[in-house]
RNA sequence: GCCGCGGUAGUAUAGCCCGGCCCAGUAUGCGGGCCUUUCGAGCCCGUGACCCGGGUUCAAAUCCCGGCCGCGGCACCA
């Protein structure tokens, strides 16, 4: 084995290839296994399939919400089926939409590559919901319950509102009553008719409508036009068998859901459709929660980006990071849709993101907090080719320094004693100065100097790295080559033994970037 | 507290439905080597897991029972 080890890999391949094989078939197999995706989905048919992904636009969506997203997307795809982009605005009361959210939901779905074939805003489609409030009244399904607080009480302990017992008749015209608004909040709410025995609480006779007062709470998109609200289950069960879903996929946070919503479609004799649930997704490190993202925003003025500052796990974030979004769908297909919650290691996205990366990022040399030594080439010049990207020697950018020119070099690297500094020469650092010893590759190879990375003081731009680490910021401050400024805004370069980074801004010949991942 | 769902290496996942091919596969991480004008990538080797306890069985990661732990829900939120 250590004797197979010694070898060079071409040609441990050209003796493998030789004596077995068999085994390099294998590889090939397994890869194919690796790509087979997602698991297939019950019930589902060919052209058959309908999923939907149904924010809040409350806030933008983070890399847990991403999960159904993609997922729906992707299965959406993998039948050659259809999916809905559904708004779910419903609540201008407690999680009041804001009106920018549903254009950088919109943006980070298509960044993500979630296509959607039909897009729906449920608080401009408020007739649809009373039209079918009605027809659950009409149907004996549910009720208008004038008990208020009262009912809460009696349903708690398996009992109802006395207004349960009457007629549709009744119901309807209290519903009319509601509608013209002659009932303030909480005064009249619609319920839907269950197993008052039912062992969650929350199931019996669920609140299908309600008033909420939008003179005080306006909603961004219809204003204070209509003072009656479905709740999110109502809406959700009419319209998933409105738009056809066939196939329902959302945390299990949602399971009580299911059971409530499976009432309407008993009620209307609609056939429900397939109901998946997973587990939570974490990224280890990461803020997720709205509510905690809102709170450091609002107490920590200054100190954050905004929505998109990449020490958030937002899609914004992640992607202002530098995280690519073909990345975030790798793990979130490989993660699936399993019940059990997940966690998201750093180091597996990292690592499946730096694998992207790798053969689309150019290399630059960025020297943290440089050491300025003087070159001393026996009075001439020197000039290094360097190619950007190693697959791509043909593009490349040549960097001249001349005798009593100076370069940076990371402190560590200046303690070394003999170096070569990446395609300009071997040198030996000798009181305070880089003399050449000679440019030839071979002996750097055969004396095994370090390669180091460098860059020259005339031209050199300066530049700041930006690490996320926790709440904070590590910064290194240091100076890249010129050629630094060939890359603008959101550029992924690889800072040559440094790391992956995403340039964020260039101001004033400054140029400031996050760190990706090493 | 009540209801529901889960527990495979550090992380993620395959296998569990239909017990043997699993002294458990893969990816990533970690350790080492080779290669390479990067401490990046690639290649090779190694490392490390079936929550615990009973039971059924010739045979259990897979089936049954009990326990422990984790998560979700218990809104006129979504």
């Amino acid at each position: 084995m250590e004797w197979a080890n010694s070898l060079d890999p071409r040609e441990q391949e050209r003796l493998l290839r030789e004596r077995y094989p068999h085994l390099l078939e294998e590889p090939r197999r397994e890869e194919r296994a690796a790509e087979r995706g997602l698991p297939p989905l019950p019930g589902a048919r060919e052209g058959g399939v309908v999923t939907r992904f149904a924010p809040n636009p409350d806030f933008v969506i983070h890399i847990g919400n991403a999960r159904p997203a993609i997922l729906s997307h992707e299965y959406a795809r993998m039948y050659r089926g259809r999916m809905v982009l559904r708004f779910e605005d419903t609540d201008p009361r407690t999680k009041t939409p804001i009106r920018e959210a549903y254009d950088l939901i919109r943006e980070d779905l298509r960044w993500l590559g979630v296509r959607w074939d039909e897009e729906y805003i449920q608080s401009l489609r408020m007739e649809v919901f009373y039209s079918h409030a009605r027809g659950m009244l009409e149907r004996g399904c549910a009720y208008v319950d004038l008990c208020g607080e009262e009912s809460r009480e009696l349903l708690r302990s398996g009992r109802a509102c006395h207004t349960r017992e009457r007629e549709p008749e009744w119901q309807l015209e209290q519903w009319d009553r509601m509608l013209a608004g002659e009932y303030g909040e909480g005064e009249a709410v619609v319920r839907v008719k269950t197993d008052l025995s039912h062992p969650n609480p929350s199931v019996r006779d669920w609140v299908a409508l309600r008033i909420i007062d939008t003179e005080r709470y306006p909603h961004p998109l219809v204003g204070s036009r209509y003072r009656v609200w479905p709740t999110y289950n109502f809406a959700v069960s009419v319209d998933d068998h409105l738009m056809g879903v066939t196939h329902v996929l959302r945390g299990k946070e949602h399971q009580v859901n299911t059971e409530k919503q499976l009432y309407v479609y008993r009620c209307f004799g609609w056939e429900p459709p397939v109901f998946i649930h997973f587990g939570r997704l974490k990224l280890e490190g990461f803020i997720m929660s709205k509510s905690k993202i809102r709170r450091l925003l609002e107490e920590n003025p200054g100190k954050f980006l905004g929505y998109d500052d990449p020490r958030f796990g937002t899609i914004a974030g992640l992607r202002r990071r530098g995280i690519l979004a073909e990345a975030i769908r790798r793990v979130i297909l490989e993660v699936g849709v399993k019940p059990g919650d997940a966690t998201l290691s750093w180091s597996n996205l990292a690592a499946v993101n730096r694998k992207l990366l790798d053969a689309a990022a150019d290399r630059v040399m960025f020297v943290e907090d440089p050491v300025w030594l003087e070159v001393e080439a026996g009075g001439g010049c020197l000039e290094a080719e360097i190619p950007y990207h190693p697959d791509r020697p043909e593009r490349r950018r040549t960097i001249r320094v001349c005798s009593g020119d100076e370069v940076g070099l990371t402190r560590q690297d200046a303690s070394r004693g003999e170096v070569r500094l990446m395609g300009l020469g071997n040198f030996r650092v000798a009181q305070g100065r880089l003399e050449l010893v000679n440019t030839s590759l071979d002996y750097a190879r055969s004396r095994r100097l370090p390669i180091i990375h460098w860059t020259p003081r005339r031209g050199a731009v300066p530049m700041e790295v930006l690490e996320p680490v926790e709440l904070e910021f590590r910064v290194h401050r240091g100076y890249a080559e010129p050629a630094i400024l060939e890359y603008g805004p959101d550029s992924r370069l690889q800072l040559v033994r440094f790391g992956f980074a995403r340039i964020d801004e260039v101001a004033s010949g400054a140029v400031r970037a996050f760190y990706t991942h090493p």
